[in-house]
DNA sequence: AATTCGGGGCT
DNA sequence: AGCCCAGAATT
């Protein structure tokens, strides 16, 4: 054993010294008495089917509550077991996860169903190390659906456990950090009913969403007040500690609404890997902060004094590079939209096509009338150019 | 260990 | 305008 492993031990020793198995014992018999009473009624609650709770697990990943309930029951809906989802045509499935964020997650679950029809049988594994070796489930997934299902003594440690159980046990570790998920490992171990695995976990969900909240905990509410080392030091608010700021980086694009003459627009499906992968959106060409600053002030310019209509920059832009295309003097508008790590702001120019002109199509290019846009998944700010032009009546 | 993956809800 | 959220894969 060496000297980190020493220090860790020690570590959690300090944390757990007091937790007799007598009070280990009344505090499961408060907790679970708590959550028979205050559960929320959930629709992934009303069976412990691995699928059905895998499926939510996933979604609910980075992602509320309240955000997941409508996309859950479409979900189960449209791919009610394993093998329906293991075989689903893509564009279904991203249809399915439109407006959710993480794309990858959805394909990672075909990815997963798959290997739980062809590998396991069609039976989940039923541990928690077994339910890891599926694509897109990790140690907080595995928990979860090992605990909730199989009834398996396993923690499902994220961000809403991490910060009771800091404040709970008085953990000062940096939650950002990965390495910190070690100590909850270790704590929640300490604590977890073997009978009733699955019902602590969604306890400390519960508790964490309901009482034990990021700011203004309802301390004076919870069940477990007795048992909490923060409240009882009146230190409470200063937990979970989490140092990690993160930077988001700006990107500036032109979104191309082309129409052609017979009414439909040009849409482009985004390359299979990375941000947004597969969606479709407008053609977008990225340009450079000064450059999308200058477009952007002549616009506005221009609409304080009528006088002066052309935006000679953004003309010369975008119709050298397109002269098949009549191009709108001004942009239609402008959207911006904000991921986790970084900041899109979009110009929208609208440009009819010459009737003169030869399309060109590809795979991953297509035609498309406005009221068929809703047959293919589009990302957030595609919706949101889509609301600006339909104000502006360009999709009528 | 750090970065890359969305989007909504809250203060 | 930040911060947070039932995280995992990739580098």
């Amino acid at each position: 054993m060496n000297k980190q492993q020493v220090k860790f031990n020690a570590e959690i020793e300090n944390y757990t010294r007091d937790w007799t198995p007598e009070k280990v014992a009344a505090f499961r018999s408060d907790f679970l008495s708590w959550y028979d009473e205050e559960k929320r009624t959930l629709p992934w609650r009303i069976n412990q089917e691995p699928y059905s709770v895998w499926v939510s697990e996933i979604m609910l990943q980075q992602t509320q509550v309240a955000t997941v309930i409508p996309y859950y029951e479409r979900f189960l809906e449209w791919f009610p077991t394993v093998e329906d989802l293991a075989y689903a045509p893509e564009d279904k499935l991203l249809k399915a996860w439109e407006g959710l964020g993480y794309y990858s997650r959805v394909r990672n679950m075909q990815v997963a169903a798959r290997q739980v029809v062809e590998d396991f049988g069609g039976e989940f594994p039923t541990t928690a190390e077994g339910l890891k070796q599926l694509k897109g489930i990790g140690p907080y997934t595995a928990g979860a659906i090992a605990s909730i299902s199989f009834k398996e003594a396993a923690p499902a440690v994220d961000g809403n456990v991490m910060r009771v159980f800091s404040r709970l046990f008085g953990i000062d570790e940096d939650i950002a950090k990965p390495s910190t998920l070690k100590y909850f490992d270790a704590v929640v171990r300490h604590v977890i009913n073997p009978e009733r695995p699955g019902d602590m976990n969604q306890a400390t969900m519960d508790l964490g969403s309901s009482i034990c909240t990021p700011t203004k905990p309802q301390c004076e509410e919870c069940p477990l007040q007795s048992y909490c080392l923060t409240y009882q030091q009146g230190t409470q608010a200063n937990y979970p500690v989490k140092l990690k700021k993160i930077k988001v980086t700006h990107k500036y694009y032109l979104a191309l609404a082309k129409e052609n003459t017979e009414g439909l627009f040009e849409m482009i499906q985004r390359p299979s890997e990375g941000l947004l992968a597969n969606l479709w959106t407008f053609p977008l060409v990225e340009v450079s902060e000064s450059e999308y600053n200058t477009y952007h002030n002549e616009w506005q310019t221009s609409e304080s004094d009528d006088t002066r209509l052309q935006n000679e920059s953004l003309l010369t832009k975008v119709q050298a590079e397109m002269p098949e295309v009549v191009w709108q003097k001004q942009p239609v508008g402008e959207i911006t939209h904000v991921f986790s790590h970084l900041k899109w702001h979009v110009l929208i120019v609208y440009g009819h096509q010459r009737a003169s002109v030869i399309q060109e199509t590809n795979e991953r290019q297509l035609w498309l009338a406005p009221d068929r846009f809703k047959e293919l998944a589009l990302p957030k700010p595609q919706e949101k150019i889509n609301q600006v032009l339909k104000k502006a009546r360009y999709l009528d």
